[in-house]
DNA sequence: TTGTATGCGTTATCAT
DNA sequence: ATGATAACGCATACAA
């Protein structure tokens, strides 16, 4: 009868329902080490009581931590982006992190903006995508002091902490295994590739690997297509209407759903893979091994990859030093849609 | 030589440089039409130079209004979840909000600690999915004066705020076209129904369909799965694995992750979709319509969805009174995955 | 171990 | 149109 929350409660309520001062609330709430048992009882009795709950924009002026980590994404569009962010995610909450996420879709312009505005809500780190940047984002981030770990890429000499892998190199050990079946003629469905590092140093990887068999890529076997199954599609019917002299005899697609779309369209086409043409992707959705043919791809650990950078994010918070260049593998997951060229 | 940005700027500093109090500068900040021209340039030329970002924290702590919106979602890699969420995003970039997010993976006990944790967070709304909640999750939004909605559910006599559509009609309409064709003996792969309202109701338009036409759900006819192709094509090998006279005809999945396994299954299995079994999904997955055969399956809007929640909290939030429950419609996509049983 | 008091960077009210 | 100033709710250095 005599309880009356009409505005919800703050550590001064809760202090005085329990006769004690604010600071032992405070503490109880973050160094219950520090109190006495008895007391702590006490208090935290009425925090249940009175149903309180931390204001944390208070917290975090007081404190100048938020206990949110930001993540600046180019799609959740993306399975294997979504994934990675769910890794995240879940990491972060077991450790008393929130997470602010914001999509940048593939606009450099637009990961200013945003990058500004979870600085603006004061996140304690940041993860960033690829190395394809504004130059004025990065300066932001450093300005602010706000630590930061880009994904997806690696390369020892980056000039920031990231933890990723070698998108040329993956792209080059795929393609090397399509030339060994003995494939000279290789297509190329490309994401793509602007604002987008990691589809051009595929390509990259392509050409590197084909070089390195005195072969070249032939450009009208080459093109772009945008992130979905369609724009596969779309690219193996053109790639297989190209006169046969120039018709690639294997496809490198610059990320698993153009591969799927190029594997889907293959077979609407009557098309045989691999046996009439060889197609590989890069990512290992879930469903790629499910296909049939399976699909050959480049593994991508895009959980382990989240994990990795909030891990170095917390570790940097606490003002431990983490590595700051962390490479991770990516297997080459060889399955049913490579074969040697017909002959 | 005289700038020292040693630490990062705030209102004072800003005010200082411009000569102006820190009253002005926020209001050239918040309501630039309050203030002269001449003096906005001024200050805005300051917070240029000086590269001054506002502080969130202390902004919320002042006006009590973060600029950000929870979302709660089962999990991010389902895809269609991850698209409604893209959705939200862009849809708050745009009008200056910034989302939260928090995965519960189907635990509503989990579901509680994070929503509690976004409220700490001071988020001004926030988004949850379905309606199966712990009864402390609503109570703690309500006590806290959080304005939410709930997605991906709707029923006209709906307690809270809530947009979505009826699962069990969307369920039991599709079931409708499978009889319609013919068939006798459904078979269910249901998702887990375990803290998911959607799965459970799923279910019950099926049978609402059944018993329409006088038929009822064979118990060993219904298995439920977890949320993945791999179980999905589990799920259409026990089916398919039922005596002749046991066995389903058609096969109604809760949703398309599920559906594409089962059809993926069957096509490895050499059992011929829709000649031999019809099957038919939930969710419209992107994938759905380019598989062969295209899956039959109904479509959810979830980027619509997404949108309509967002936009209820902001109206909300903008002290309007915005329409509580809003029905989306759901179609029925028939594709080349359903066909009169074979006689 | 507990309490007191100050300050965190804004917004908003009230003057001017 | 602009300035002075009091909250906002908490953490923390310091005192007891």
């Amino acid at each position: 009868m005599s309880e009356k929350p009409l505005n919800t409660p703050n550590l001064q309520d809760i202090a005085t329902a329990a006769g004690v001062s604010t600071a032992t609330v405070s503490r109880v709430l973050n160094s219950p080490a520090d109190v006495r048992p008895a007391m702590r009882e006490r208090v935290e009795a009425q925090i249940r009581a009175l149903g309180y709950v931390r204001h944390g924009a208070a917290r975090a002026l007081a404190s100048s931590r938020s206990f949110t980590i930001g993540a600046v994404i180019p799609t959740l569009e993306s399975a294997i982006f979504a994934s990675g962010v769910d890794a995240v995610e879940n990491y972060l909450a077991e450790t008393g992190y929130t997470l602010l996420l914001a999509v940048t879709n593939y606009d450099l312009q637009h990961e200013y903006e945003q990058v500004q505005a979870l600085i603006e809500r004061g996140v304690d780190g940041m993860i960033l995508v690829g190395r394809d940047h504004d130059a004025g984002t990065l300066n932001m981030l450093e300005r602010q002091r706000c630590p930061f770990i880009t994904t997806w890429t690696y390369t020892e000499e980056a000039a920031h902490p990231c933890v990723g892998f070698d998108n040329a190199d993956a792209a080059r050990r795929i393609t090397a295994h399509l030339l060994e079946l003995g494939h000279k003629r290789i297509g190329v469905i490309a994401g793509v590739t602007e604002g987008n590092d990691r589809a051009r140093e595929r390509i990259i990887g392509v050409r590197t690997a084909l070089r390195s068999r005195r072969l070249k890529l032939q450009e009208d076997c080459l093109i772009e297509k945008p992130y979905d199954v369609g724009a596969g599609r779309d690219g193996l019917r053109y790639l297989m209407s190209l006169p046969k002299s120039k018709r690639p005899t294997a496809i490198f697609c610059g990320n698993d759903v153009l591969a799927i779309g190029a594997l889907l369209e293959a077979q609407h086409m009557g098309i045989h893979v691999p046996d009439d043409v060889s197609i590989v992707g890069f990512d290992d959705l879930p469903l790629a091994e499910h296909l049939s043919p399976g699909l050959t791809t480049v593994h991508v650990p895009s959980r382990r990859m989240g994990i990795s950078a909030a891990q170095y994010l917390l570790a940097s918070i606490a003002g431990e030093s983490p590595a700051t260049h962390n490479e991770l593998p990516t297997d080459i997951m060889v399955r049913g849609t490579t074969a040697p060229p017909r002959r």
